[in-house]
RNA sequence: GGCCCAAUAGCUCAAUUGGAUAGAGCGACAGCCUUCUAAGCUGUAGGUUUCUGGUUCGAUCCCAGAUUGGGUCACCA
């Protein structure tokens, strides 16, 4: 309809003005709630093609439009804004194909769809995940959700950096201090026990500095010379050496690691169609740069240590191998890259990765295309703002790191808690209660995180657990919640939801609902472009805002004129669907009864 | 210090990408359950959109500068 319109007003200003304007110059957009009318049309643009007022500008355009747009019954003006009205019976046929479609605004992928690869998520295997990486692995999967609405062939991929210095550190501190100690021996999440060896690690390593630097070394020497941080990395030449007590070593507390993630992973809903693995990449990486020193891309030091020198380019010299011949993270994520499109025909790469490595990218991209890769140049860093804490970023060496598992378990506890105050579930169950609280808990969580524009920084308070009235999760969830209740009952009472809306007449609240919901197309394809999941859940919730007015407004059930009611019983379940969609793009799920 | 990013109600976030009187939620205050689920609905209060200039018919949005906060510039990842 607005490309109808915008059309139309081209066509006016060449015939009333003889002017050719431009496509993009002609505005149309929905009116503000406020005014009368459907859509409106920004006249100021034209004045200099007119020589005439807005107002009659606006009026002689408004009745142009009037006499070729079937549907446009008439027009207001205020100041240089011209409002159109349109029809009823257009927004019942458009609240029809709604209906109709399963999936409403969803398209389907087909043979000739690009393929898309996102990858999200990538933790290391050195410690469990946290709130940080809820934000990841939320956005990760929403966004591959909307970019499979939008009709591309999503692979998900995740890469695990499951090698390095890092993970030698918690090797080390098990071997020194870990007497055995086992997930089962212990009861304790493979992750989180691999952590605190993490942790452990740390605390020898400041010990040792402190010490050296009693005995008169300076900081950064003492730093250099500790015992613990030179078996470290004696650990790490031994495991790029194939040694196998190292790699056996590395292979178990790995394997606890990743029995942590899959349960985390599990609960938070997402999923991967393929996963790689630093430890399988780098090499590939280290080959890549080895070639581009052939080639004369990047230089060699005296001391074999290898660098990428982007100067020309605007930046920095960039390390690749570094003098002991191991690699840096550049180099994994250089072989990553040719892999993966070795393994995919990728017609777009977009990394989830927080904003901090923004420079990182910008190194990756010119690598890969110094290195002759076409695809170098249009590598797509999604980059989203750090969610921090009231005192500011979460650190580990504070303990303020709030942890995945715990959020989650903390979250389903406040879910239990207000619904039995509430009771309405006190019939079933435990285990569907159970599964109740989950949906409604992850359904605050997830809603909270990707309602918030990706690229901004985020605020989370620890101390105010996430709320479940107003704009949350669980509002829309209860909304959809309280549709099913309605289409239970009319179902118990033996009547059918028609298939269609016709020859009836709507009354405002209803056209403003439709008004709502028929704009869904238009969003899924802004969030798409624009890999923002935060586009849906702005809709969602006004959608359902909308509906929790008319619901206590009109009744649907008790409506006395059968048609009427039939039609009330079409659009709650439309928009339960729609809100039940709108969700799944946002990896919430929505529950029966609440 | 160089470069990058942000700043909107007491708090957390929106604002159709330059359009009309800047909107929601939380918190505060006042109402609404004999009525399809009150995790809901209605109302009141709350703003010099950090500041100063500029561009424009029109600026929260674009430009310049300042202030404040954050990120980044490692033989860390």
């Amino acid at each position: 309809m607005e490309i109808l319109i915008r059309n139309k007003v081209i066509e006016a200003i060449n015939t009333l003005y003889g002017q050719v304007v431009d496509e993009n110059q002609v505005q149309v957009q929905t009116t503000r709630k406020e005014f009368a009318g459907d859509k409106t049309v920004v006249v100021f643009p034209f004045l200099r093609f007119s020589k005439k007022g807005a107002e009659q500008t606006a009026d002689e355009i408004g009745k142009f439009l009037v006499e070729s747009i079937e549907e446009i019954s008439a027009f207001n003006i205020v100041k240089g804004f011209l409002n159109l009205s349109i029809d009823k019976a257009y927004w019942i046929n458009q609240f029809n194909q709604a209906a109709r479609a399963e999936k409403y605004g969803f398209i389907q992928p087909d043979a000739n769809s690009e393929v898309v690869m996102i990858e999200y998520s990538s933790p290391n295997t050195n410690k469990p995940l946290h709130l940080g990486h809820i934000r990841n692995n939320l956005l990760g999967y929403s966004v591959s959700e909307i970019m499979e609405a939008n009709g591309n062939k999503v692979v998900k991929t995740n890469i695990v950096n499951d090698r390095g210095i890092h993970i030698c550190k918690s090797m080390l501190a098990w071997k020194k201090l870990g007497n055995g100690e086992t997930p089962e021996s212990s009861g304790k999440k493979g992750d989180h026990l691999v952590g605190e060896y993490y942790v452990k690690f740390d605390r020898l390593y400041k010990n040792e500095i402190v010490d050296l630097i009693a005995t008169g070394m300076n900081e950064d020497e003492a730093k250099e010379k500790s015992p613990v941080i030179k078996e470290a990395r004696e650990m790490l030449l031994l495991w790029e050496a194939n040694d196998p007590e190292t790699r056996d070593l590395w292979k178990m507390m790995n394997g606890w690691v990743y029995a942590g993630f899959d349960e985390t992973y599990r609960t938070l809903g997402v999923d991967f169609d393929k996963i790689y693995y630093e430890s399988d990449t780098y090499t590939v990486g280290r080959d890549e740069v080895l070639r581009g020193v052939k080639e004369g891309i990047f230089e060699q030091m005296d001391d074999t240590s290898v660098w990428a020198n982007l100067e020309n380019d605007g930046l920095d010299r960039k390390i690749l191998l570094r003098s002991d011949g191991t690699s840096v993270y550049m180099t994994q994520d250089i072989g990553t890259a040719k892999i993966r499109y070795s393994d995919f025909p990728i017609d777009r790469m977009i990394y989830v990765v927080g904003n901090e490595q923004i420079y990182h990218f910008q190194v990756l991209s010119l690598l890969l295309d110094k290195l002759g890769y076409k695809w170098g140049k249009d590598l797509y860093h999604f980059s989203y703002g750090m969610v921090e804490l009231p005192q500011g970023r979460m650190k580990s060496r504070e303990g303020t790191v709030v942890d995945a598992d715990d959020l989650v378990a903390g979250m389903i506890d406040v879910a239990r808690k207000v619904s039995e105050e509430l009771g309405k579930l006190d019939n079933y169950k435990d285990e569907e209660k159970e599964r109740i609280y989950r949906i409604v808990a992850l359904g605050a969580l997830k809603y909270f995180i990707l309602k918030v524009d990706p690229k901004k920084t985020m605020l989370f308070n620890p101390e105010e657990s996430i709320d479940f009235n107003g704009n949350t999760g669980p509002f829309i969830q209860y909304t959809y919640a309280r549709i099913q209740s309605i289409l239970r009952k009319a179902s118990e009472a033996g009547i059918d939801v028609p298939l269609q809306a016709k020859d009836l007449t709507i009354n405002d609240k209803e056209a403003e609902l439709i008004k709502i919901l028929v704009s869904f197309p238009e969003i899924v394809k802004e969030a798409g472009a624009n890999h923002s999941p935060a586009l849906v859940a702005n809709f969602v919730y006004e959608l359902v805002k909308e509906f929790n007015q008319y619901y206590h407004e009109f009744t649907i059930m008790n409506e006395p004129d059968e048609k009427v009611r039939k039609f009330r019983l079409l659009l709650a379940k439309t928009i339960g669907q729609t809100i039940s969609n709108g969700f799944s793009l946002l990896g919430i799920e929505v529950p029966e009864r609440m």
